[in-house]
DNA sequence: GGCTAGATCTCGCTT
DNA sequence: AAGCGAGGTCTAGCC
């Protein structure tokens, strides 16, 4: 299928600059049935009800409406959108009459919205003036190829249980317990119990609790007076988590996710 | 500043479609000058090094590139970008011959890295092929306004203790305690202190577990045999959370942020 | 659909 | 710069 030249992609885009009110719902509610990606620049205001419930007046502001249902508005700073709708929303676009102080206007404003249920939720963006619609087709086939992350550390571990320390045997990973699945479980040297707690990077108190539930399920699971351990393996740990630690008799092991 | 009519929009586009290499180059080159918020559209490959690494082999993509220094590259599915830099990032856009199976081509391909230090992070995004480049400006002078957030719930209690409990009586929020900061510090009719935790939404153990060390802390900061009350209130706690609660002796309060 | 925990989490705040 | 916790977190996996 592939050649020595780069295969010329099929990727489409239409695009309107300045679109007419009508023009630019036409061109999204297009690009949504065809199941594009559309694109909407424009000064607009963005109201949000559902888990939670917000408002935002006009500015400058990019929506993204992807086929899957997902809505994304994006101010001119920040990594996360201002305003959202995870997928599975339906899209929907349309004109209203401008719902301004002058309401004798024939003016019309673009309204995109798009809406969930459970939970419910609806996004609604009306736009004053569209400044550029798009929508893109394209294919993508590749998934991402991720790496130090921590199932890389699990991995390394499992691969070479001494670099937790000399005698571990793992015996099993994600095993259950009364307070849910351990990380990895295992025993050492002396044939003691090990719940062993990975995280990728440096982690504070919380993840001392998640480790210390898992030792007091099993504590109560084994019987008795079994000693189980608890190991926290990170590439290092805050000091409140440390003396979190050392309070509840845990241990920590200090590893990356990846050598080097 | 505003009229009766609509402001009119200062905002602006410049938009290419399926530009020459140098035109895109020049083009994004000119954006990330002005302090635009460009996007490009096209077939590229990702490769991002930094605190994890990733690579994604060829596909049409949505690349948005901020003033701010952020830089989203989203597929048509997931409301995440597939790869990302966060704002503070340095954008940079080249021409590269292309670096395929045949070296000795006069292909040339667009190359955009965003790079970043503290922690040094790399993202690299290699277009095959550009469908379109924009440039958009435009001011966003308005911020969100939300509500049903946790802080909301905070005033609830605070305006009306009995909420809570007859009697409760708030004396501090974010009080300091070794184990972190108490969202609400108070105490019962009995006089006895009380520790609140609150979440907007259902919780988890790990909720539970945040109530606990602040009880503990409290416990030894306040000396020997203080009784130190922790009370979680959140809309609804999961039946593990529940028996966790059980277990430590913690109690639990159903309020919502925001009165229906 | 609910529960649980991970994430290159991001973001804001405080030290 | 690091620590800590909230988030309309989102997302994947499992039950």
């Amino acid at each position: 299928m592939s050649s020595g030249t780069p295969t010329p992609s099929s990727a489409r885009v239409v695009t309107l600059e300045q679109p007419a009110v009508d023009a630019a719902r036409e061109a999204i509610a297009d690009g949504i049935d065809r199941e594009a990606l559309v694109t909407v620049f424009g000064r607009c205001t963005v109201d949000y009800e559902g888990r939670a419930s917000s408002t935002l007046e006009a500015g400058d502001r990019h929506v993204m409406l992807k086929p899957d249902g997902a809505a994304l508005v994006h101010t001119d700073e920040g990594q996360q959108p201002v305003n959202w709708q995870p997928p599975g929303c339906t899209h929907a676009v349309s004109c209203d009459p401008a719902g301004d102080e002058d309401g004798a206007e024939g003016e019309s404003v673009l309204v995109i919205e798009s809406v969930r249920s459970t939970p419910d939720e609806r996004l609604c963006v009306r736009f004053q003036n569209v400044v550029q619609v798009s929508a893109f087709s394209g294919t993508d086939e590749n998934d991402i190829a991720l790496s130090g992350t921590e199932e890389d550390l699990r991995q390394r571990i499992l691969e070479e249980p001494a670099l937790l320390e000399t005698g571990f045997t793992p015996l099993a990973t994600e095993r259950e317990t009364a307070a849910g699945a351990v990380d990895i479980y295992g025993e050492d040297a002396a044939g003691r119990t090990v719940v062993v707690e990975l995280k990728r990077r440096r982690v504070g108190p919380d993840a001392v609790g998640q480790l210390r539930r898992y030792v007091d399920a099993l504590e109560r699971d084994l019987h008795a007076d079994a000693e189980v351990r608890g190991i926290l393996v990170a590439p290092s740990v805050t000091d409140r988590a440390d003396r979190l630690l050392v309070d509840h008799g845990l241990e920590f092991v200090s590893l990356e996710p990846t050598s080097e």
